[in-house]
DNA sequence: ATAATTCCTGCAATCGTTTGCAAAGAAAGT
DNA sequence: ACTTTCTTTGCAAACGATTGCAGGAATTAT
């Protein structure tokens, strides 16, 4: 077992009779070293099998190329769409993506916010847990002056560049959307409200009910985290009472489908009996019976503008911490027979 | 606008009157450093706000605490599952996870194997792109004698640590209940047969068929990528056709999922004149109308089984290159509506 | 009081790069 | 022939941590 060595620039510099700062400048194309050489060092790297280490090099140039992104989980589908977006982009620019999951736990995310502070990422792409309502695990990069982007999962009063969706719109079209369609006894399940766009949305149903003259109707009101098996709960209880509602507003898509599946259990009718909406607009909501009518979220182009405004931030080495940007990007309401008659 | 400055060890031995090496114990915790310069040392990383750097460290120590992970896309299901699992369990041992996506290119795969190199990733776990046939670019991590662990798309012919599902017995079982059921056309859509898995799923099905005295049907083969687009061309194909089949095995639920709502539109009754079958079990096969008989592959328990090898394998720091582990996880067909009278 | 232990702490080298500055040699201008 | 300029290279100091070795102080043994 040949106990096998990482050559270094060193080892290149001995082989050429060169100095390191020579093999270094030739790697780097540096204009002052002479073609020849460059091609001997090369060459060299060809037959050496030499590999830079980007450690070392991070380490002297205080830059690592390296771009931090914590989301709450890789597994949601708007998620996962988001997180390839932003590493198309980055990848473009020379950049590498480092992914990780809170799991919706602030505890967690708090570490990886030290975890990745430590590695000295060049940039921090966060989409923050549910529960999050303190942000100041998140003062380092402020601090540090390193670029620090929000998307979807928005602190609310912190100071930050922030990419989020619609959610007031996504809340106004689709409640306007169950108005219209005649429904008046609106169920609304909703993320939990510590969670900024659970209370933009929020705010976009109450405004649409108060255009029809109506009230939010507090024992419609659910507010849980979106699983499916907190779903089944709420619709147990939903559909158990007297008084079943006409509608069901669900926050997820998840929820929506469990509603779906719940009502045609009961042998209640999607949309005659009970119209129902969700949101994110993942492949499920076509292909179940009744199609699910949801919001689009567009998250590919979430992505890209996250990526697009981290670049940006990278570029300019000023003070970003002046003013902070913070993009609304559109969504679209796709109405499918789940809320039509 | 004040310059902020990163505060080092050095800094913090300067405000205590200590040396940098006495500081770099504290923090390390090592036995020979007494209780109360612990405390002072622990007072002013408090004060200075001093962050560990992670660079600096992992280049003294050539040891990263860092693992690399190379999915073809992490949008899938079963990969983000997957991911999900090894990230936590690597957590645990207090490893990281940096996660990068081929994209199912092997120009991309290539490069990011250098940059994983290059970043001095402590091992690298690795699902490769449906096309890799040459795994050469790998060379380098069983040179330099890292850890290198393959699941799910594993290499062929290629010496490394695999962990796969048991796709011949996906094939197998799958192909064995269509037939069971009386399926004797059955058309067969696989992804690319560059990729093992495949092959092995084909061989599965070819052993079905072979007990009931029977042979593959070239012409009700297809084979291609398995998107929803390239389901819909064959689907046109498939049923265009004068002698439908009386069954379809997709490689994966998108597929599978394409075929049923083809099938669906044309007014081809499944499982009546049609019985489906898809693959990973997706949550999109237990909602549709009618739920698709898929092959669990049990996501979480590959990715805990692929994080615990990997962490066997960094423990013990002799030489891995001589006995390669290949692990075979167990898979379940469940079988739903959609192939079952 | 001297020697042997034990307990802490510091010196200085090291990891693999990058880069400001200096300088050597060649080419060109006067 | 002498200065000036240009091209190409090398020296050495960083970057921020870790660690083998040495040594000072305090404690105990002889």
């Amino acid at each position: 077992m040949k106990k096998q060595v990482q050559h270094t620039i060193k080892d290149i510099a001995a082989t050429l009779g060169l100095s390191i700062s020579t093999v270094s400048r030739a790697l780097n194309d540096h204009p002052h070293i002479s073609q020849s050489t460059k091609q001997r060092v090369r060459e060299a790297v060809e037959k050496l099998d030499y590999r830079h280490n980007a450690l070392a090099a991070s380490l002297r140039n205080s830059r690592s190329n390296m771009i931090g992104l914590i989301a709450p989980r890789i597994t949601m589908y708007f998620q996962s769409t988001v997180i390839t977006a932003i590493q198309h982009k980055l990848h473009e620019y020379g950049y590498n993506l480092m992914v990780c999951q809170s799991n919706d736990s602030p505890a967690i995310e708090k570490e990886l916010v030290g975890v990745m502070y430590a590695s000295r990422v060049d940039g921090l792409i966060v989409s923050s847990t549910l529960y999050t309502e303190d942000f100041s695990h998140f003062d380092i990069f402020n601090r540090a002056n390193i670029p620090l982007v929000f998307y979807d999962r928005v602190p609310h009063n912190y100071p930050a560049h922030k990419i989020q969706g619609d959610d007031y719109q996504g809340g106004y079209q689709t409640t306007r959307h169950l108005l219209e369609q005649g429904a008046r006894k609106i169920a609304y399940i909703t993320g939990p409200l510590s969670c900024k766009l659970y209370r933009d949305r929020y705010e976009g149903y109450q405004e649409a009910l108060r255009e029809f003259d109506m009230t939010p109707d507090e024992s419609l009101m659910f507010c849980h985290e979106l699983n499916k098996k907190n779903a089944q709960l709420t619709c147990k209880a939903l559909f158990a009472e007297g008084g079943l509602p006409d509608a069901v507003f669900a926050g997820n898509d998840t929820t929506a489908v469990a509603v779906v599946q719940c009502a045609k259990a009961k042998g209640i009718s999607v949309p005659q009996q009970l119209k129902v909406t969700g949101y994110s607009n993942d492949s499920r909501t076509e292909i179940i019976e009744p199609p699910i009518t949801s919001v689009e979220q567009f998250p590919y182009e979430v992505g890209v503008q996250a990526a697009t405004l981290m670049l940006e931030l990278l570029e300019q080495k000023t003070n970003h911490s002046q003013n902070h940007i913070s993009l609304i990007t559109p969504i679209e309401l796709v109405i499918r027979r789940s809320s039509r008659l």
